[in-house]
DNA sequence: TTGTAAGCGTTATCAC
DNA sequence: GTGATAACGCTTACAA
């Protein structure tokens, strides 16, 4: 026993020595050497699917163990041409509207053993180097869940870079996209408010710049067009400086403008997100004193925190960004898996919150 | 002319076609080859301040965008031994309190041309799991802030890898840091109370798993004493589970619980946190019909979005985030930098927020 | 300034 | 099952 252990105990302390000295990291042939075996058995041990008996396994995790050894993703990657990386390019928009994202992602990734490589894309963003900085990363795939422009998303595709867009599309185009049905979601919103007897329609969109504020409020105006009824008052800030104060400040701002326009409230305003309803809701109680929905009903969208907070308990509508983030991650793991080119596109649709800040017929 | 250029657009589309047809990746040899120079020159041209000649430079680049050339950021890691990659240990907590600190972070480290490389933390992670995985990724650095054992934390040590402590720290122990006196913040805050003449204090604290909240619970019972005031009531959920609507809900739960146990309102309610003091404060409002501030004070922590909310206009206290972010930056790429050992621990200091929720004499 | 050649630490192919 | 050996794509002395 001690005939056995004692020398390779020695050898360990002797090699962890030599490496401090060389200044270099710990790499599988110094566990080959202290396990006594070669350089590919320590690899083959650490490869889920390989074959290796039991004894020599053992003997490996021990060595590995005592020396800390971990593999080099850098040099697995440079052979097998996985990285194991998603690139993530998010927008400060998608960041402030939905802080759960981020975490649903990173945890649906990492189930599959992937890890995410964060990428903000901001207004002052120089995408160009940021895209050349991705390029060199070697990342496997990438979630688009930032408006980039066409030009720019065509570049994925020439570098054959899997991708996913996350609730946004480009015009004319497929390409394999988790989406939520904004639009539809608008148009039933819009179907339940007529059904309960609103007839003078106002919305305060969100920015313009957002295709998912664009969507909400095509919907709003097909719908409403397709019912019959007049043509919605639309105010839209011109704002990108996304924060949730600007937004709620756009929703005072934008019920004082729409009772200036028309000369008295609508029948409901729908927001174009929970920010701005609240800032709605907000003034219409604070300056106009309006029972709400008594005297008017204001509608969001994402069903945000504040949401339900009791002071307001706002009628919203919810997207399954659970269930979207978790299909973005299998999308993406599918098409770098498979390498296939098949676009697809899941649409996932949204439920209306019925909340207290609209009449909502029985 | 001709003579010079067509053959070497031939030659491109040809290395073009061989390249595909090899399915293998655009490599600096290929570069070297199109433009006619050996490899290692190709090399130096991507390097900022390597010696190359100006019709070298020119040649190579031009190659290198026709053959849509990007450097390989696997191949420069493994023998540079710098990733460029920094890992960032998150909590949810952290990310739902201050959704711009992620984007902040970002931003910042990519002037040092640094990306981040996400590692969620969250309540049901294998840590050694996440751990493992996180050396294998040859990251330079990292920034923890999410709550890590102290065995954890001890493990970066081991592998030398530079880290700095976001908003935490351990006890006994020496490590870098960037902080906020989150003590010296309640304690200003109590000191600022008191002198507007509030004597019965109660709190309603955050997780007693996080080391924010537990500070600010500590700088509130310290100065109290100091004060020669009754000790503060304090209530405290064991609520990990970190969303708005949870401690939108302990505030209301928290202030119920405070007026049965005392018979009455305190003076003022200290907040853990602002979700929870503006559940505070629309359970004051709505159930316990109390005018705020006139017949009770309710205070909050971190200045988010809503706080600054008409309906709520929230006396809190802001940590300037912004500048603790680009600290942690600047902190962790100098670790990289220099390879130092020194420790560094960065104070910052927050402000109060004077809102409308507390009585501030004069 | 430029080219040659030796690594960096893996995985993968192929005999044994 | 196990061990040589050749990539993977780059940086970096060193020589020219």
């Amino acid at each position: 026993m001690t005939a056995s252990t004692l020398p390779v105990h020695a050898s360990i302390a002797d090699l962890k020595a030599l490496i401090e000295r060389q200044a270099r990291r710990v790499t599988s042939y110094d566990v080959a050497s202290a396990a006594g075996v070669s350089q590919s058995a320590v690899s083959r041990c650490f490869k889920p699917g390989a074959s290796v008996s039991a004894a020599t396994y053992a003997r490996v995790m021990q060595a590995a163990m005592e020396l800390d050894y971990t593999p080099n993703a850098a040099a697995r990657s440079l052979n097998t041409r996985r990285s194991n990386l998603v690139a993530l390019l998010l927008s400060d928009q998608a960041s402030a509207h939905y802080p759960e994202l981020l975490a649903e992602l990173s945890h649906h990734f990492s189930l599959h053993g992937m890890r995410l490589l964060l990428f903000y894309v901001t207004a002052g963003t120089d995408v160009d180097a940021l895209l050349a900085d991705l390029w060199q990363h070697q990342v496997d795939g990438a979630v688009l869940a930032a408006s980039l422009q066409e030009q720019h998303v065509n570049q994925f595709e020439r570098r054959r870079l899997p991708m996913v867009l996350f609730n946004r599309s480009l015009r004319d185009r497929q390409i394999n996209a988790i989406v939520c049905d904004q639009a539809g979601a608008a148009r039933m919103l819009v179907a339940r408010l007529a059904a309960a007897g609103h007839r003078r329609f106002a919305m305060i969109a969100g920015p313009a710049s957002s295709s998912v504020a664009l969507a909400r409020r095509r919907g709003v105006s097909e719908r409403l067009s397709e019912l019959g009824l007049p043509a919605p008052l639309i105010i839209s800030d011109g704002h990108d400086d996304l924060s949730a104060e600007h937004d709620y400040a756009s929703g005072a701002r934008g019920l004082r403008q729409i009772i200036a326009t028309l000369g008295s409230a609508p029948d409901v305003v729908i927001c174009g997100n929970d920010s701005i309803a609240i800032g709605c809701v907000d003034t219409a109680r604070a300056h106009f004193k309006l029972a709400i929905p008594g005297q008017l009903s204001v509608t969001g969208f994402d069903a945000i925190g504040a949401a339900s907070w009791s002071s307001y308990q706002l009628t919203t509508v919810r997207q399954p960004l659970r269930q979207m983030a978790r299909a973005t991650a299998d999308m993406l793991v599918g098409l770098i898996a498979s390498g296939a080119s098949g676009v697809e596109r899941r649409v996932f649709s949204a439920a209306v919150v019925e909340g207290a800040t609209a009449r909502m017929g029985a």
